[in-house]
DNA sequence: CAAACTAGTTAGTTATACAAACCATAAAGG
DNA sequence: CCTTTATGGTTTGTATAACTAACTAGTTTG
């Protein structure tokens, strides 16, 4: 393989998504959030925010809790050690590929 | 809809795949590439160059000029104006978005 | 003249994002 | 009450996307 152009070869595909990067970027300032806030936040349907959450959770980037706010289903979700890694990661290479390319 | 995370929503998807974000910041520094320079340069293979290529062009990111050297046929690949225009909106929308979030 | 290389395209597979429809419960209105 | 409306999601289906493998076509080399 070729100089693979600066690292976006092996860029994390996962975070690379613009919906979840969204994502990544609002729970690594949060704690944690619920699923109707990060909903209005990144604009996403349910659906879709459902399929990229659990794409992230198998990742194992984000813990989801579920529990319950009164008697009203509550869906919690925290990024986990290795999902702020990754993210850092992720932006540290995406910074140095601007720069290189600058 | 939300604020849409800083423009991250309204992100050029055409550019923001890895290999085609590769292909633009190649020739956005070298006037025109051939496709074997462009397949090295990105370990890319060929069906997957020439169909990213595809994409590029169909968008009037870039134009493609088919030639012959001696008698060999050649490809020349080379940035439109439209696609330097777009590659250039797209680093400077996703470096705001490495700022704010920063 | 056969093998192997150059330069690509086409065809087919797998994965991805996305929206629409659905399910379950709970509170509110008549 | 019991129907509607809202909350909080999941499941399912579909179109697009990326990627690989196989094929085409001509060319050089042994």
């Amino acid at each position: 393989m070729p100089s693979d152009l600066h690292g976006l070869a092996d860029i994390d595909r996962l975070i690379h998504e613009p919906a979840r990067l969204a994502l990544a970027a609002i729970l690594s300032v949060v704690e944690s959030a619920d699923f109707l806030y990060l909903q209005r936040e990144t604009g996403l349907t349910k659906g879709n925010l459902s399929s990229h959450l659990a794409k992230l959770e198998e990742a194992g980037y984000i813990a989801i809790e579920k529990t319950y706010r009164g008697r009203v289903p509550l869906t919690l979700v925290r990024l986990t050690d290795a999902g702020t890694a990754a993210y850092r990661t992720y932006r540290a290479r995406f910074k140095k590929f601007l720069e290189k390319t600058g």
